[in-house]
RNA sequence: CGGGGUGUAGCGCAGCCUGGUAGCGCAACUGCUUUGGGAGCAGUGGGUCGGGAGUUCGAAUCUCUCCACCCCGACCA
């Protein structure tokens, strides 16, 4: 490709509305263009790209046999009420009717259709099991759209969606597709790790994402140190202190803080650490009343963990002002446990503590002192609360947690029968009966992967592109070729020898000044640079420079075609 | 959803407070010079100043209203 025909479209500026790399470079190299708030444009560069990744997805997932399939965007509300989910999902589903005013959404996943598909085509257990995907673009109406391409509203994803007789079948696939997802992101050339997830509000068995390592990443993730555990930390089991329980050597007493309202202020005052705080949180419960979570003072809530308890709402719902006023009778930060008459839950590190500090059910006063089975009753209910944090034992035992940054690619997860069961799908087995399919879901954002990859991989000039992933492995550059017609000459032959020897080439054969090349390739990231000027000519070389080198190369020009396979297949 | 902010040329911004008919840089176009790290000079084109209403002799500027976009928060016990 010349880029006489190809326009780059770079620019030199930031737009002011970009905060990460893989945005500001997206926009800058002219990859994408926005349209609107989580809405892109993909200018024919940025679909060299995508077409990369898709290709990958595609050739990876036909080999683990799945089927590709193609499902529109527009959905009509009839099948989401079968499933339940047009109550269920909030206003990120958009809903739309058309001209006879049915009701439709725009899709932000497909369980429903696939679903629906399946029902009406597969009819015996002989068709099983079966793998459905496709790559599609979806619809979610994000509260808050930000980050360029990783948090979009309309997005492209290949979802996978798997049906099968039973859990055995299923779990077949799901370590199938597992293996499909390593295999991608191995050969696109990712840094990622696979990591145990929350199945959230689907249930089911088994979920495993696939994280992007950058410390730009929107999730945590928590790792062993010595073992393969690795886990999200919405996940992350935190352990129960293994530790003997303190004695109760001080006596309960109240103290006086007043306004001294957050842990930190509380312990400051007191000049005690955080961790001999308890905070006291008051959340919803699934009957109206109101329940009491307790966590160490140095310890955040895990809300997932929270909202899966038996008796707690879900969606987890913090306790009103007045709420808590005429249950503790005090304002938010003297809560304590004491002498309140509610359903109490208790993080495992908090029934732990011995002496410790929490609010007095008393604007201006806390407890000290506090201990379990004197002050107290002994706690009825001891639950993982708590988000994991550095440090704390791997919850298989081996090892210690390490916490990072990762950003979420693909999610594979084994949804049973939540949807084959509230819609109706079932095949005939060998017997004749009747069974509703188990099925198994996977999904990767495919157009999230581009800026996750960039996230991964770019420095102060630009994008730096896997391989994999580069829309031109090889930028030809010559040097003031107006000027040469035996440079002209040259550059043309060795485009052609590059294109044969199948190499996808950028030649860059614009009437502009080098640097002004230079800083485009490099901007755009395209991995390998050749440069053929009128002096390498001369001696019959050419230069070569990978992105990530430091240094120019010289190459005599027949041994250009070797040199570039070479550096290709690094 | 709550709070804050911004809308002026394709992009980045100034002008607004103190009303007088719109400007700078980059980009684009033309010409000449230049040519190994985003060139120089000269010239050209490009604006419903986010929309609507109001105040005024006169509104980018003041008032009201609507819209769009951006940022922060939605763990506080």
């Amino acid at each position: 490709m010349r880029t006489s025909q190809f326009p780059l479209n770079t620019v030199k500026e930031t737009p002011s509305d970009a905060e990460i790399a893989s945005h500001k470079l997206m926009l800058r190299a002219g990859l994408v263009r926005k349209l609107a708030a989580g809405l892109y444009s993909w200018l024919p560069l940025g679909v060299r790209v995508l077409q990369k990744v898709e290709k990958i997805v595609r050739e990876e997932m036909n080999s683990a046999g799945a089927l590709e399939v193609s499902m529109p965007v527009v959905q009509p509300a009839e099948l989401w009420q079968e499933s339940g989910r047009w109550e269920q999902y909030g206003p990120e589903l958009a809903r739309l009717s058309d001209r006879h005013g049915r009701e439709f959404c725009l899709g932000p996943t497909h369980e429903e259709i696939i679903t629906e598909l399946a029902r009406n085509e597969i009819k015996s257990y002989k068709q099983l099991p079966i793998n459905y995907y496709q790559i599609q673009t979806k619809f979610r109406d994000e509260i808050r759209p930000r980050f360029g391409i990783m948090r979009a509203r309309e997005f492209i994803m290949k979802d996978a969606y798997s049906f099968h007789l039973d859990d055995a079948s299923l779990q077949e696939t799901y370590d199938r597709m597992f293996q499909a997802y390593t295999n991608i992101f191995n050969r696109l050339g990712l840094n990622f790790r696979p990591v145990l997830a929350d199945t959230g509000s689907i249930g089911g068995n088994a979920s495993h994402e696939f994280h992007v390592l950058a410390d730009s990443g929107e999730d945590a993730i928590a790792f062993s140190t010595k073992s393969d555990y690795a886990a999200n930390v919405e996940k992350a089991e935190a352990l129960a202190p293994t530790s003997a329980k303190g004695e109760a050597t001080k006596t309960l007493e109240k103290v006086s803080t007043p306004n001294q309202r957050s842990i930190d202020e509380v312990s400051q005052f007191l000049k005690i650490t955080a961790e001999q705080c308890v905070k006291t949180l008051l959340v919803k419960g699934e009957e109206d009343g109101i329940i009491a979570l307790l966590l160490r003072g140095d310890h955040t809530l895990n809300e997932i963990k929270a909202e899966k308890i038996d008796g707690v709402l879900s969606p987890l719902t913090m306790a009103s002002g007045e709420e808590i006023l005429s249950i503790a009778s005090c304002e938010p930060g003297f809560i304590g446990p004491v002498g309140l008459d509610i359903p109490i839950i208790v993080d495992r590190s908090v029934a732990n503590l011995a002496n410790f500090t929490c609010g007095a059910n008393e604007n201006g006063g806390h407890l000290s002192g506090v201990n379990w089975g004197r002050d107290l009753p002994e706690p009825s209910r001891i639950e993982d609360l708590r988000q994991v944090v550095e440090g704390d034992p791997s919850p298989d035992g081996n090892g210690t947690l390490t916490l990072a940054r990762g950003i979420e690619v693909g999610h594979i997860f084994q949804l049973g029968t939540k949807y084959s069961e509230a819609m109706k799908a079932s095949v005939l087995d060998e017997n004749g009966e009747n069974r509703t399919m188990t099925m198994g879901c996977y999904g990767i954002g495919v157009s999230r992967v581009i800026a996750a990859a960039i996230e991964q991989n770019h420095d102060d000039k630009g994008i730096i592109w896997p391989d994999a992933l580069a829309p031109f492995q090889v930028a030809l550059l010559p040097m003031n070729m107006h000027k040469s017609e035996r440079l002209r000459a040259a550059v043309e032959k060795l485009y052609d020898e590059l294109i044969a020897a199948g190499f996808e080439v950028l030649f860059d054969d614009r009437k502009v000044r080098p640097g002004f090349m230079f800083s485009d390739m490099e901007l755009i990231g395209i991995p390998h640079r050749v440069v053929l000027g009128d002096k390498g000519l001369d001696n019959g070389m050419a230069e070569y420079r990978g992105r990530k080198d430091a240094e120019n190369k010289d190459i005599p020009l027949s041994d250009i075609v070797q040199h570039l396979k070479a550096a290709c297949s690094n």
